[in-house]
RNA sequence: GGGCCCGUAGUUCAGUGGUUAGAACGAGCCGCUCAUAACGGUUAUGUCGCAGGUUCGAAUCCUGCCGGGCCUACCA
């Protein structure tokens, strides 16, 4: 192939026991402008995404919706998979772990631990409730008055009950786990996740029980198929099924180690802990990065099935467009924190930096181009010192914005971007280009040449986070399909090209109440 | 209980020792008229959670208090 560069990023792989909700759009969404980024900037990229379709809570619910595991899996899955489409997100793969290469990659995995000698047979004791089918943690229940001992969230009596299972020597791994988080203070994403982390993997790590008996949806352990593996011990292992594991002959082994798992906080521990230590102890390289982004809270509650205030991306984006809702969640938020997502704060968003700055800006320099310039690139004449200032701030832009996105700030990376909007519509006012029409139409095509040349150079960066509006915005500027990466970032706008006739690309959202006044 | 973090204009936040504490959105006023009644200019608002302390000087460092959040492992 090439000697270009590899990007490989993943999404969790989603558990198939909930439909998808803006908190997985969320996940994905980040992925995918990362993808789409570094595409256009000429890495060769492998973006994957799936589902986690193994565990007693899919036996559990397959069975009371009267369906094998595996049609309920492949059920849920596929809402999944329509998430893509509805979220216009672009991976090269969408895997599952009920896939044959990842039962083979487990247990290849598996056989690995072994051979390290950090698998043994022990037994799992904990506090078992019958009703939920579900060990507790000591501290998830409590003795009540009758002294009986109960789980507290689901009040059901628990008991003392031990199983075989095999452990994994967790508790051996904590010195090099450490070392690997000094040595790499990028490896965990934000800092805060990384202290985190660190102070408690500095307190200590017990073994980890990788196996159960209590059920059979999963894939058995080698050579003692009573026993069915720890579902993260499965699930995270789909990150090098993918790359062809054990197989590192295979032609996707350049991608790992992956650049970046993106996660919600809730699972850092799996991926910050666990899953290198597992790779380590089976010679494997561990990720080089993970990043934990936040949750996002529904116009201010915390999202929760029993409130029913989950947001369904769908409905979303039938009410308010596929990429403001992109743009929103990216924006609106330092990536990394907590949000709270508001229809206030959508239209807000919506409508002060699409419509107003973003799409009238590239509205108006293009109707004058239209109106006045003969429906073409307006030659470049001289150029001033106004016209250099703003078209080095765009030129820049690409430096800024890849530094921004190598460190996850999609809002920052937004944020710049739009400081350049806001300058080159205070550059229209400025210039005012009309009144040049009557005193100095020379200049006056020059000053239409360094909007759209500004544009251009805008819209190229924001392609990864709206590609369909800015694919529009594009075309009005007759870029053609094979200029619109970062290795044309520099190719500048050729007076004289035809242009089409200009169109609003993102309109005001006005509340439908409103509208009928 | 232990650990970590946060509390700054109406709102969201930036600012981690040094002149009169900033930005964006929202609000008022003025201007422009190319544009999606969009754009530009301008004004206003803050006991920087509270109380002490260190310092020539603190939003910024220390202590205590009040308020809020996160972590404290094997459902995922």
């Amino acid at each position: 192939m090439s000697g270009r560069s590899t990007f490989y990023v993943t999404t969790p792989i989603y558990y198939v026991n909930d439909v998808p909700h803006i908190g997985h759009a969320y996940t994905t969404l980040a992925c995918d402008v990362l993808a789409r980024f570094m595409r256009l900037d000429g890495r060769d990229v492998h973006f994957l995404t799936g589902t986690d379709e193994h565990g007693q809570k899919i036996e559990t619910a397959a069975a009371a919706a009267g369906l094998a595991p595996q049609a309920y899996a492949d059920k849920v899955s596929q809402s999944f998979r329509d998430l893509l489409g509805t979220m216009n997100y672009s991976p090269d793969n969408f895997i599952r772990t009920t896939e044959k290469r990842h039962y083979a990659a487990c247990q290849a995995l598996w056989e690995k631990l072994v051979a390290a000698g950090d698998i043994y047979l022990g037994k799992y004791a904990g506090w078992y409730s019958v009703r939920d089918e579900t060990y507790f943690a000591e501290g998830e229940t409590e003795v009540g008055p009758d002294k009986k001992r109960r789980a507290i969230s689901t009040g059901a009596e628990v008991e003392w009950v031990e199983e075989p299972s095999y452990f994994f020597k967790l508790s051996a791994w904590s010195e090099r786990l450490l070392a690997l988080y000094e040595k790499n203070p990028r490896f965990i994403g934000p800092d805060s996740r990384r202290n985190e982390v660190m102070s408690f993997v500095r307190g200590g790590l017990q073994d980890l029980s990788v196996s159960r008996t209590s059920f059979s949806w999963g894939v058995p352990v080698p050579g003692d198929p009573k026993h069915i593996m720890y579902v993260w011990l499965d699930a995270l292992t789909n990150y090098i099924t993918e790359c062809g594991y054990p197989d590192t002959g295979n032609p996707n082994w350049k991608y790992w180690p992956a650049d970046l798992h993106m996660v919600g906080k809730d699972i850092i521990r799996f991926h910050c802990v666990f899953w290198p230590a597992f790779l380590m102890s089976a010679g494997l390289e561990p990720p080089k990065r993970v990043f934990a982004h936040g949750w996002w809270t529904i116009e201010g509650q915390r999202m929760s099935k029993s409130l029913g205030n989950g947001i369904n991306p769908a409905e979303l984006v039938n009410a308010y467009g596929l990429d403001p809702v992109r743009y929103f969640l990216l924006r609106e938020v330092p990536f990394g924190n907590d949000g709270d997502f508001s229809r206030r704060a959508l239209i807000g968003r919506l409508n002060a930096d699409l419509a107003n700055a973003y799409g009238n800006l590239c509205q108006r320099s293009l109707s004058i181009i239209a109106k006045s310039c003969g429906e073409q690139v307006p030659p470049k004449g001289a150029i001033t010192d106004a016209d250099t200032a703003l078209l080095d701030r765009a030129r820049r832009l690409l430096a800024i914005v890849r530094a921004e996105l190598e460190e996850q700030s999609f809002h920052k990376a937004l944020t710049s971007i739009w400081e350049v909007i806001a300058d080159a519509n205070r550059y229209v006012d400025a210039q005012a280009p009309w009144a040049l029409a009557k005193t100095d139409p020379v200049r006056r095509d020059t000053v239409m040449w360094v909007l759209a040349e500004t544009i251009r150079r805008v819209t190229l960066l924001v392609q990864p986070f709206m590609p369909d509006s800015t694919a529009k915005i594009l075309d009005q500027l007759a870029i053609p399909a094979d200029a619109r990466t970062f290795a044309a970032f520099d190719r500048e706008l050729e007076s004289g090209t035809t242009l089409p006739k200009p169109q609003g690309v993102f309109p005001r959202f006005v509340e439908p109440a409103a509208a009928a006044d």
